[in-house]
DNA sequence: TATAAACTTATCGAATTACGATAAAAATTT
DNA sequence: AAATTTTTATCGTAATTCGATAAGTTTATA
């Protein structure tokens, strides 16, 4: 299973979903839905404004997880 | 930029691109567009299926690279 | 070197999905 | 209680995956 966890790199830059949604150019809407693993594709140009406006990488976003 | 790094992992696991767009699911075709950066999004359940045939995790296989 | 195998690239169409815009409901914070 | 934040939902459009297929290219091998 793929688990999206935007939570703790948020929590980390005390950035907001408003916030984060605005650096990342996509709406408050959608970006909850990623955030909440409803989205079950990603694209890639998506997933690098999010490791850019929370400076982080790929693995503090996405994990797989083989026992799920 | 986000980058597809498939060919360590496949050198590995001494996987060609053949067996693994078997285990994968997906033609080679597709697969050969996903792992030479032509690809511009992902589905998790392709992303998963990834990284349970060469048995890895998903920083294995995709990498942001922030001065790009 | 010739042949085979592996890989890349391209095209078409169908299905899926992201995503915007928007609104309302729910949860959380103050 | 009120304000703020987050979640959920719907509709429509645009973008993208992916299969099927074929042809071209590169690499390995006999």
């Amino acid at each position: 299973m793929i688990i999206i966890n935007l939570d703790v790199m948020m929590a980390k830059r005390k950035m907001s979903l408003n916030e984060l949604s605005e650096k990342v150019g996509i709406t408050i809407a959608n970006l909850s839905i990623l955030k909440n693993n409803k989205a079950k594709a990603i694209k890639f140009s998506t997933l690098e404004a999010i490791c850019k406006a929370l400076d982080c990488r790929v693995e503090d976003i996405i994990e797989y997880s083989p026992e799920k």
